[in-house]
RNA sequence: GCCACCGUAGCUCAGUGGUAGAGCACACCCUUGGUAAGGGUGAGGUCACGGGUUCAAGUCCCGUCGGUGGCUCCA
């Protein structure tokens, strides 16, 4: 006698099982109508589930008729509806391929198959796949789900001898479940269908709106020594309406990619001649970057850090002594080795495979470029005794680095294979580090409220607690998970502590940042080490007059300057703020008349300090406007005749569609200086035209 | 590294195995114009690179390099 609670927590009362159509019905024929699914205690059903016992029931329906938004549930059940209905479609016009798995995810979903090699697959038979996708929805064939007991349904698997889906199977029977259930699309036996849990829509005809967008590889249990799978990605929608702003929502991220900007507004460039994942900064984005180094540097002097510079290379025998090499081996530039030397393995009759084995292990005397920037710290630290009265000593610099990432990883700025981290290396007692740990956070608080990055999310790693891999005594490691949250508990922004998330050496604090289109990045991170001073052997005298081991800190509030200006520049859209735009101002003159007037408000700016150009081309000021928009230049000065009269600029800003108004020259050049010099913080040309100083 | 797709002027992109194209940008000329493209003329190419098939290759095939989307990886 099941008793029903809706969400509004009115209650039905039915004397037999009933189904969450059935339910639906009694609410409303509308309603019926419309559900596309259920919710029962909790757990996304099909409408067509019975309800046999006292339950809380809500009903999913495509979309909330006033917003036009849907629910996750709603999206779930079409695209994993969806899933199928591709994956049927595939199969009718390729017999051959097989199914594997088919989820929806955050934006879509995707179907991952086997194809044999004589089956090939491609972008260009999208447009067949959603051709035969259109008639399956217009059939508008219901899912039917049924089941079979555990044995009887690996028999029938078995029988039909596909080895992933038997191994889906095991998988749901390994994981406790008695039985398995298929979901046919039209009628079980007779039309196609899937070993699939569930749940999914109605029928074929609720899928609203979808498109097969991509392919892609896969590996089998994501194991790159297993089967090589083909995976397709779609995704779906409630309606057409949905879908074309998913789309445009697209478009709109990809005019942001930092690739496109960077090219557009000229702030890096990357040559096949000189290396993949190799930045070369040009004058643009050189300035940013510039800005940004200038603006941590400020505050790195503030918190008592001492500036430092080391060199791109080192021996190989500090990269083992510091553990990098050989257990980084694979991600690293192969060591740099002296021809004379290699000559003498020669003359020993050391073949190339030999050689190449040498170069594996280690057993040659060479160079590596540094792949991390601390055991060149740790060497300036330890080149003087120390005592506990010195410490914390903090070293700090823009040190680059060098990676050996994978080929298919590398993306634009993001991922790249030389990179400059604004790193440093802290020296401190364990007494210490519970402040230092709080100080590098509030470092990285300040960069990101002065870049007004507000979305991002703060990551502890703490040890796994089964484990004992880890360097270091428990109790430094319970003091300094400790300090670590104490110190991420000091932002604003939600953390989440994640045990087994901590590197070897010790816990650790990172940044997420979340982008416009709302990928994360791991940008900044603080890192505690008890391994380093170990393996390095560092002292300091304590008031003991004993020798004690420091702890070290790494952190790094940016990560490297590439990553983080690639992000930069979408997040601000190429738009940077003034104190960082590579070009903030750009004098405009109506026309070859005022050419000299603007020349002396050019040299004005250039005196205060602003980077500032003129645009002398013989174009209407129209195109002189569209040009400089283009390029985002924050401030437009346009000076004519009227302006020159009055000793004054007209002034356009970025993203007005109109001019503010005319400011005397003097007025413009100050506020424009106190607006860079502020970071942002005082929006000095704008004020401008708020006061009595307009003319 | 693996899979799929892609590589044509500085940029964005057209291009049926048969003479290499457009728009923007660039140079020069006309125009001197008050808030998102004034007009004209011109220059610009070993069609990524290396092989092959063909009477003939930007186009078809193989390889290399590079890019894009994923997978795997990221001290």
């Amino acid at each position: 006698m099941p008793r029903i609670t809706l969400p509004d927590g009115s209650v039905r009362e039915y004397d037999q099982p009933v189904t969450a159509r059935d339910v639906a019905a009694d609410i409303g024929a509308g309603l019926a109508k419309a559900a596309i699914g259920a919710k029962i205690d909790g757990e996304l059903a099909d409408l067509s589930a019975t309800i046999d016992r006292d339950v809380t029931l809500e009903l999913i329906t495509p979309m909330d008729r006033k917003s036009g938004e849907s629910s996750e549930d709603a999206l779930y059940l079409i695209r994993h509806s969806c899933a199928h209905v591709m994956a049927e479609a595939i199969q009718r016009l390729h017999p051959g391929v097989e199914l594997v798995y088919g989820p929806p995810v955050e934006s879509g979903f995707y179907y991952d198959m086997h194809v044999p090699p004589d089956v090939s697959l491609s972008s260009e038979d999208f447009e067949r796949i959603e051709a035969e996708m259109e008639k399956i929805i217009k059939e508008d064939r219901p899912f039917q789900r049924y089941e079979m007991p555990a044995g009887e349904g690996m028999r029938k698997l078995e029988a039909e001898g596909s080895k992933y889906k038997i191994d889906n199977a095991q998988r749901a029977v390994d994981a406790g479940s008695n039985e398995l259930s298929w979901y046919a699309t039209g009628e079980p036996g007779q039309d196609w269908e899937d070993l699939c849990r569930g749940p999914h829509v109605p029928s074929t005809g609720r899928i609203g709106a979808f498109k097969v967008m991509s392919l892609a590889s896969s590996y089998w249990h994501g194991d790159a020594d297993s089967d090589q799978l083909t995976r397709v990605y779609g995704t779906a929608f409630a309606d057409r309406k949905q879908l074309d702003r998913y789309l445009e929502q697209l478009e709109e991220a990809r005019k942001r990619d930092h690739r496109v900007l960077g090219k557009q507004l000229q702030l890096f460039h990357i040559d096949e001649t000189v290396g993949q994942g190799l930045i070369l900064w040009t004058p643009n984005g050189s300035v940013v970057r510039q800005q940004l180094a200038d603006f941590i540097g400020s505050e790195l002097q503030r918190q008592g850090y001492h500036q430092v510079f080391t060199p791109h290379i080192g021996k190989l025998d500090l990269y083992k002594t510091s553990g990098h090499f050989p257990y980084y081996q694979d991600s690293q530039y192969p060591p740099l080795i002296h021809h004379e030397h290699m000559e003498l393995l020669s003359d020993e009759g050391c073949s190339c495979s030999e050689l190449s084995n040498r170069l594996r292990s280690g057993e040659v005397e060479g160079y590596l470029l540094k792949p991390m920037n601390c055991p060149h710290h740790i060497k300036i630290f330890d080149s003087q005794p120390h005592s506990y009265r010195d410490l914390p000593v903090r070293l700090a610099e823009f040190g680059t680095v060098y990676r050996w990432e994978q080929s298919g990883e590398i993306c634009g700025m993001t991922r790249v294979r030389g990179f400059t981290q604004d790193d440093a290396h802290i020296f401190c007692t364990e007494d210490q580090l519970a402040d230092e740990l709080i100080g590098c956070i509030e470092l990285v608080r300040i960069i990101f409220d002065t870049l007004n990055m507000d979305d991002y999310r703060v990551r502890v790693g703490l040890r796994d607690p089964d484990s004992d891999k880890y360097a270091g005594s428990p109790s430094n490691w319970d003091k300094a998970e400790e300090a670590c949250r104490r110190a991420a508990a000091t932002l604003d922004a939600p953390f989440s502590e994640e045990p087994g998330e901590a590197a070897f050496y010790g816990p650790k604090i990172d940044f997420v940042v979340r982008d416009v289109i709302g990928r994360e990045w791991q940008l900044g991170t603080v890192q505690v080490d008890y391994n380093l001073p170990e393996r390095f052997d560092l002292s300091y005298i304590g008031p003991d007059n004993q020798p004690h081991r420091p702890v070290m800190v790494h952190r790094a509030p940016f990560g490297s300057f590439e990553r983080f200006i690639g992000v930069l520049i979408e997040h601000f859209a190429g738009a940077f703020p003034t104190w960082l735009a590579p070009e903030q101002a750009r004098v405009l003159p109506i026309s070859e008349k005022t050419v000299e007037y603007g020349r002396n408000v050019l040299s004005d700016l250039k005196a205060a300090g602003v980077r500032a150009t003129i645009d002398e081309s013989n174009e209407r000021v129209q195109a002189k406007i569209r040009t400089a928009a283009e390029m985002k230049v924050p401030y437009l000065l346009i000076v004519g005749p009227r302006d020159a009269e009055q000793n004054a600029v007209s002034i356009r800003a970025r993203g007005i569609r109109h001019d503010l108004g005319a400011a005397p020259r003097d007025a413009l050049v100050d506020a424009l200086k106190r607006e860079i010099a502020s970071r942002g913080r005082d929006s000095a040309v704008g004020a401008l035209f708020e006061t009595a100083g307009a003319v």
